[in-house]
DNA sequence: GTAATCACG
DNA sequence: ACGTACGTGATTACT
């Protein structure tokens, strides 16, 4: 019987550790430590163990001390470029991390990696083990043989790719063997490796040479040969470099190293060391590798299903007597299916509707009990608050004045968090690690789920319910402690029961209408197909940007401005630029446009429209880094305005029977905000005294009467204001304007000469952003900056941008988000039927009963300029009208 | 699943 | 020298 030889996988661990942290965008840890590469490495390293099944694995690092190999180097030119810190900072953790995986570091004084790896791979192939060396460097295939294989990922768009190399490989893909990659390099070079090769000779000239000549020292026994004749002189004036490179691009492979087999093997890399370094870096996809091996009993919760209706009953007795509760419903689209309530560490529970647990009952209990509890806890309230509203009028009022939505003041305490489950604020408040719903459920929904895998779905819910009440106080210390408890408790809070209220109303769309728009619209995108592909002289699809860049510059030799990664940019700033002296951009563009407002518009739309007639989108609280709500199946807050074929969808959305439509919307809100929180007495002058800010702007940065000022100036003055709030670039507005940066700069440098206060307000942003870490709102709303911290310079940049730019947009957000508590509220208190339907961040719109007309107009008008008291005033423009196009 | 494009503030 | 305006979401093509 053969017997399978054993395996041994070696890393090069500067190089996977270099590949992983520029494979992989920024990542840090609360602590701000950078993690990128740590895990980018651990990501490889498994992946790899998990397809060869090897039995043993080390890794090799250089020591910091100069080997042998760079001294000499260093003299002949200088030293390495120093990583950046980002990265330095990540090597003695990954270090920790495979020490505590049990992982031998192979490191020897004034050896390199690659001797190392050369010398462990000889010796390990001669007792007769297979060998995988893991590197992204090309200089280690000359390790490569029958029975070592070295393995170089490439970064492919798929993913991850690997090339493996054996030494027959070398051979077939580089035309050489691997001892002779030793001479390639030699004459070729290597500027990552630092060697220096022959100057003039690259890879073609290179590969020829040792092709032919099989060495650098046959080479020169035979330079007088070899062409052309420029590689020919070059060799003979660099001898002693050719044979410096060649001593640099050797690998030892006979170092005093010495790898004990045992330590090697690979035993439970799962262990409690690197369980504790993997939560401290926050590696929550890392982590479920180790649920999966350790028995982790000590944090199975007491979760109990209640299926008799004698045991919910009695369960709900005690929960009457409960302070804090933690509810979570499960809900499927055609009802509800159960929820779970948590009452203490031993009291969380799953009630299924089920028997006489029914529907309705359930829904009273829970009711019941959220309107009596001093502390009810959600995660994600908005979600269930159908469950818990009083049947018909939809009226939350009883529960919204102590409940709690841990979802919610999690994005406040970060809101660049991608998701705020359950898993996750557990693991961010409680410290401790749960399964995720994707582990539990897959992605099976809840009726499924508790069919197939009732269990599993129960846990999942009873989590939540557990970590809602649990994790309260956490929270809210947090809150406290980053001065946000007001804006949480006065203004994100009561704002769950307006979004929900707005979702629930829905708005009113005329489908036929909607229809009709979409077929006219595809009559005049049949006839532009048409004419397109007759003057392109052939059919292509025009929606792909690849195949219109190939006829637009390959094949009619169009000028092309900009490239993007994969190729020409047919962006409308490029094609804008062709469309006067081409007829058939022009019709490419409006062929666009048509094709957005059909597919997007017209057919997204109508899919969104529901029994009622209504759409009824969501409105998510928890998205934006810097405070907006955003909108989603469908977007409501993208609905064409700027084109008039494009504003004629406005008339499909329309009041209903007896209403009309009430819109409000703030003037330049976010340059009001920058006058307010900068405090400069000439903008702050500017507004209180005219309307036509941009105009203003321009007669004070030119220096022109105000009734001087051209329609040039202004646009420019208007453009230099939307860059402010951007956060400034000269290349930004350069590109803007279509000036060049010089000019752009100049523009900058007198509005700031003009408008001091500004300057100042823009450099204490950022400085204050650095120095704390975070950009703040004038209501205490923060957003983390991370990318200050980077040494990066366009990211670093971008953070500044960044620093600029949320504390306007922000504020602007926190205005209107005050101004909907406040209007919901009272439309509510004051007993009217007129409901807020849609919110476009600095808009409002309401379907108002015709009769409440006038008293609505004055609680918006009241409610939307006293949201916050300014140095400016808050101007607002207020229409009514019978549909969204005539209300605005 | 990502990239490109384009709709909005 | 670097190579961008800030914040979103939906659709389409393509791998």
């Amino acid at each position: 019987m053969e017997t399978k030889r054993e395996k041994i996988v070696l890393i090069d661990g500067h190089s996977i550790l270099n590949r992983a942290f520029y494979g992989i965008p920024v990542l840090t840890n609360a602590e701000g430590l950078h993690t990128n590469a740590v895990y980018g490495f651990l990501n490889i390293m498994f992946k790899i163990l998990d397809e060869e099944q090897a039995d043993y694995l080390a890794v090799a690092f250089d020591l910091k001390a100069p080997t042998f190999r760079h001294k000499m180097y260093a003299e002949y030119k200088g030293t390495r470029k120093p990583m950046p810190q980002e990265l330095h900072e990540q090597v003695p953790v990954m270090k920790e991390m495979l020490t505590a995986m049990g992982i031998p570091l192979m490191m020897l004084e004034g050896y390199e990696a690659d001797d190392l790896l050369g010398t462990v791979s000889l010796a390990m192939e001669e007792r007769g083990l297979e060998v995988s060396i893991l590197s992204g460097d090309r200089d280690l295939l000359q390790l490569a043989s029958d029975h070592t294989r070295v393995r170089i990922p490439k970064t492919k768009r798929t993913g991850t790719e690997i090339e493996d190399y054996y030494g027959a490989d070398v051979l077939e893909r580089c035309q050489v063997t691997p001892a002779q990659i030793i001479d390639l390099k030699a004459l070729m070079g290597d500027a990552s490796d630092n060697i220096p090769g022959i100057p003039g000779v690259g890879e073609k000239t290179a590969a020829k040479i040792i092709g032919e000549y099989k060495t650098v020292e046959n080479a020169y026994e035979h330079v007088e040969e070899i062409r052309p004749n420029k590689a020919k002189e070059s060799l003979k004036n660099h001898y002693d470099l050719a044979l410096l490179s060649k001593k640099l691009a050797t690998i030892d492979r006979h170092s005093p190293f010495e790898l004990k087999l045992e330590d090697a093997r690979i035993g439970n890399l799962y262990t409690d060391a690197a369980l504790e370094l993997c939560k401290k870096l926050e590696f929550k996809q890392m982590l479920s590798r180790f649920e999966h091996r350790q028995e982790h009993g000590q944090e199975e919760k007491h979760f109990q299903l209640l299926e008799e209706f004698s045991q919910a009953e009695s369960f709900f007795e005690k929960a009457k007597g409960a302070v804090r509760i933690g509810f979570q419903t499960a809900c499927a689209p055609d009802g509800l299916l159960g929820a779970a309530l948590s009452l203490g560490e031993e009291e969380t529970a799953y009630i299924p509707v089920q028997g006489f647990v029914t529907e309705d009952y359930l829904k009273d209990r829970l009711r019941e009990l959220a309107l009596q509890i001093p502390e009810p806890c959600f995660l994600n309230l908005k979600g269930q608050l159908d469950v818990f509203c009083e049947d018909g009028k939809g009226d939350c009022s009883g529960i919204q004045k102590n409940s709690f939505d841990g979802a919610i003041g999690t994005y406040l305490v970060n809101p660049l968090k991608n998701e705020y489950t359950y898993d996750e604020i557990a693991k961010d408040f409680l410290g401790t690690l749960y399964p995720s719903r994707e582990e539990l459920l897959g992605k099976k929904t809840l009726a499924d789920a508790w069919e197939q895998n009732r269990q599993e779905m129960v846990r999942c819910i009873c989590y939540q319910a557990y970590t809602a009440r649990k994790a309260k106080d956490a929270i809210r210390e947090q809150l406290e402690k980053t001065g946000m408890k007001e804006l949480f408790d006065q203004v994100e809070m009561p704002l769950v029961f307006a979004l929900h209220d707005m979702e629930r109303e829905g708005v009113l769309v005329k489908a036929g209408e909607l229809k009709t728009y979409g077929e006219q619209l595809q009559v005049k995108i049949a006839q532009l197909e048409q004419e397109i592909y007759r003057l392109a002289g052939e059919e292509f699809n025009i929606n792909s940007p690849k195949q219109l860049g190939v006829i637009l510059f390959e094949k009619l030799k169009m000028p092309y401005g900009k490239k993007t990664k994969t190729g020409y940019s047919t962006a409308a700033d490029v094609l804008e630029k062709l469309a006067p002296d081409y007829p058939l951009v022009d019709q490419i563009l409006e062929y666009r446009q048509l094709t957005k407002l059909k597919s997007t518009y017209a057919d997204g739309l109508a899919a969104f429209i529901g029994p009622d007639g209504r759409i009824h989108s969501r409105f998510n609280q928890t998205i934006t880094a810097t405070g907006r709500i955003s909108s989603t199946d469908p977007n409501l807050q993208n609905i064409p305005v700027r084109t008039e074929l494009g504003r004629q969808l406005r008339k499909v959305f329309v009041p209903k029977e007896g209403c009309v439509f009430l819109d409000g919307d703030y003037s330049q809100i976010e340059l009001r905000v920058l006058a307010h929180m900068s405090g400069d007495q000439k903008l702050i002058e500017a507004y209180r005294e005219a309307q036509d800010i941009h105009a203003i702007t321009a007669s004070q940065v030119f220096h022109v009467p105000l009734d001087q000022v051209t329609p040039q100036q202004r646009r420019n003055a208007k453009a230099v204001n939307f860059g402010i709030v951007y956060g400034i670039s000269s290349f930004g507005l350069s590109q803007d304007l279509s000036i060049t940066r010089k000019e752009a700069q100049e523009y900058i440098e007198q509005y700031f000469k003009t408008y001091p206060g500004i300057k100042q307000f823009l450099d204490d942003a950022v400085r204050e952003a650095r120095e704390k870490g975070y950009a703040r709102t004038l209501f205490g709303r923060r957003r983390p900056v991370p990318e200050l911290q980077s040494s990066n310079f366009m990211q670093r940049s971008f953070g500044e941008r960044v620093a600029m730019n949320s504390p306007i947009q922000g504020t602007a957000a926190d205005i209107i988000k005050i101004a909907m508590v406040r209007v919901n509220g009272r439309l509510r208190a004051e007993g009217l039927s007129s409901r807020l339907v849609l919110q476009v961040h600095d808009e409002l719109l309401i379907e108002v009963r015709k009769e409440e007309l006038k008293q609505v107009q004055s609680i918006l008008r009241e409610e939307m300029m006293g949201a916050a008291k300014l140095a400016v005033p808050l101007e607002i423009d207020m229409h009514t009208g019978e549909s969204w196009y005539d209300a605005k």
